[in-house]
RNA sequence: GGCCCGUUCGUCUAGGGGUUAGGACGUUAGAUUUUCAUUCUAGAAACAGGGGUUCGAUUCCCCUACGGGCUACCA
């Protein structure tokens, strides 16, 4: 049997993208890719209490700048939609009723408040084969009893009838055999009051349904494996149930326990792929790509926190990861996100992409930061000048942005201690001698400046660093000559007539 | 507590019955760069512990410890 390989990530549209959301999203992809088959997008937005508007928008806009585009799902089409459970909502009853009828679910009319007080006065209470006969259930009750609230509209949920020890294993892709004794497993909610599916129920029959061959999810679902390789079986499906692969979990960096949002926060690092503004509080939680990653660092370093192909290599492109990607490769323990070395990865995509390619990213960058470009041809320029000190996009702003405008800062404190008079006189004869000639090549400007300066009597490198702190504000940047030929005659005057005046009034 | 999963430098990891246990990030030292970064060279740094199995275990098995996950009418 060699069918289509078809996988989804079905995350619920409940607020940003983590960054292991789209670390199961890419496994996802490269295997669908690599193996010719379809990426289906589901959205899994059955808890109506926790919708959040907008989530769903930016998910795929999150996808998109990842450079994954599913093949079906909301908006996409597919011959499998819909593919919003919501919209799926009247399917799930009649698996969940067909359960009922064959025997492996149950109704059940505990209201949420009997559930809480059974578990306080339980500590250890599971709703299972030890205790459903003591609570309201089509077990407990009377066939008469039932029926009587059933047409009394008494609300109810229909919940897994766990069998007793059994045995449930089944072949990870990642873990090979897992086991599970039944015994320990609990009688999960299917089918809830209100008649939306649960995680469970929807999970199984949309995997079915949708023909998913291939079913890859974060490490923190392998407890309730045993109730959805259950329920395939119940349904009758088992010959069609998906291969599982339980990723492992994006840990803290320091503590402990699966990275959050709340970590980022703390510690001063994005964790949501891309900005997110919660629609209720408008509170802002930063994303990789505003603070200025690239989309292909963030795929790399995502793809290698858990995944490695064996050899020394580190940097992959979207293409290779899809010729290279095997789940055997696969690592079964949790890694500790390590954002010094994230931020690696970007300065080496930084390095490796061209200027002309790297252009309207920085032009995004710039327009945030109101520094206006005339010259887009000299940006190109500017970007492979300087790319190689630049970690994040933002550092751009920093690192180029004096390209374009006086800098905005200027730290003389390294110079003005040792100003002198006869200094300030070099850079009077400088600008004299910058508007006289017309070579403004960078080895041009640099052969006058050191024969003027040995004409004055003045060691090179006294005189250099006053030049580029004029040039660029700091102590930073490329060679000052390729600067200063870069910016022009006139607009190297103007800055070193700028300098001279602050260094003057300082000493 | 119960169940499930895991454990190689600080971190991400390679490896796998006999290796000088390899790489990368970070870190330290040096070289280059009349600035800063890049780049280059070198260094420090790991098989959780205890039992087996074996001529030999970091590698296979068991136990312990530790870590993580789950334990909702949330996903």
């Amino acid at each position: 049997m060699s069918e289509k390989v078809r996988v989804r990530f079905a995350p619920s549209p409940t607020g940003g993208l983590h960054l292991g959301g789209v670390r199961t999203v890419l496994f996802n992809y490269l295997f669908a890719r690599q193996q010719g088959g379809d990426f289906v997008l589901r959205i899994e937005d059955t808890d109506q209490t926790r919708y959040v508007e907008g989530a769903e928008q930016y998910i795929i806009e999150c996808l998109n700048w990842c450079g994954i585009i599913p093949d079906e799902g909301p908006d996409f089409g597919g011959e499998y939609g819909p593919y919003r459970q919501s919209e799926r909502k009247a399917l799930y009853r009649q698996y969940a009723e067909q359960l009922v009828a064959d025997g492996y679910a149950y109704y059940a009319f505990d209201t949420p408040e009997d559930l809480d007080k059974k578990r306080s006065e339980l500590p250890n209470f599971q709703y299972g084969h030890a205790h459903r006969q003591e609570m309201r259930n089509s077990i407990s009750l009377s066939e008469e009893e039932v029926k009587q609230l059933l047409a009394g509209g008494v609300p109810h949920v229909i919940r897994i009838k766990v069998p007793q020890n059994e045995t449930v294993s089944f072949d990870d892709m990642i873990r090979q055999e897992v086991s599970f004794e039944t015994s320990l497993v609990d009688d999960k909610v299917l089918l809830k009051a209100d008649g939306m599916p649960t995680y469970h129920l929807a999970v199984v029959v949309d995997d079915y349904l949708m023909k998913i061959t291939h079913a890859f999810r974060g490490e923190e679902w392998l407890p309730s494996a045993p109730v959805h390789i259950l329920l395939w079986k119940y349904l009758g499906w088992e010959d069609s149930m998906p291969k599982w692969a339980h990723l492992p979990l994006i840990l803290k960096p320091d503590g402990h326990g699966k990275l959050s949002k709340r970590d980022g926060a703390r510690l001063g690092f994005p964790v949501y792929a891309m900005n997110w503004i919660d629609p209720q509080t408008n509170e802002l939680t930063q994303g990789f790509r505003e603070m200025g990653f690239l989309p292909e660092a963030f795929v790399n370093l995502l793809a290698m926190l858990g995944w490695n192909d064996g050899t020394d290599q580190e940097l992959f492109s979207m293409e290779e990861l899809i010729e290279k990607f095997s789940i055997d490769r696969v690592n079964k323990s949790g890694a500790k996100f390590d954002f010094e070395k994230a931020q690696w990865y970007n300065a080496e995509w930084i390095k490796k992409i061209e200027g002309q390619k790297l252009k309207e990213k920085v032009l995004e960058v710039f327009g945030a930061n109101n520094i206006q470009i005339a010259d887009e041809r000299k940006l190109s320029v500017v970007i492979d000048l300087v790319k190689d000190r630049c970690t994040l996009l933002t550092d751009f702003i920093s690192q180029a942005g004096y390209f374009f405008e006086n800098p905005r800062v200027y730290d003389f404190s390294s110079v003005s201690p040792k100003w002198t008079a006869e200094k300030a006189s070099f850079f009077v004869a400088y600008s004299e001698i910058l508007n006289a000639i017309t070579d403004h090549s960078p080895t041009n400007l640099e052969v006058a400046f050191k024969s003027l300066a040995e004409e004055k009597s003045l060691k090179v490198g006294d005189v250099m660093l006053p030049f580029r702190i004029m040039l660029v504000g700091g102590k930073f940047g490329p060679a000052v000559f390729e600067i200063a030929s870069i910016i022009g005659k006139e607009e190297s005057i103007l800055r070193i007539r700028k300098g001279l005046d602050m260094l003057n009034k300082e000493v």
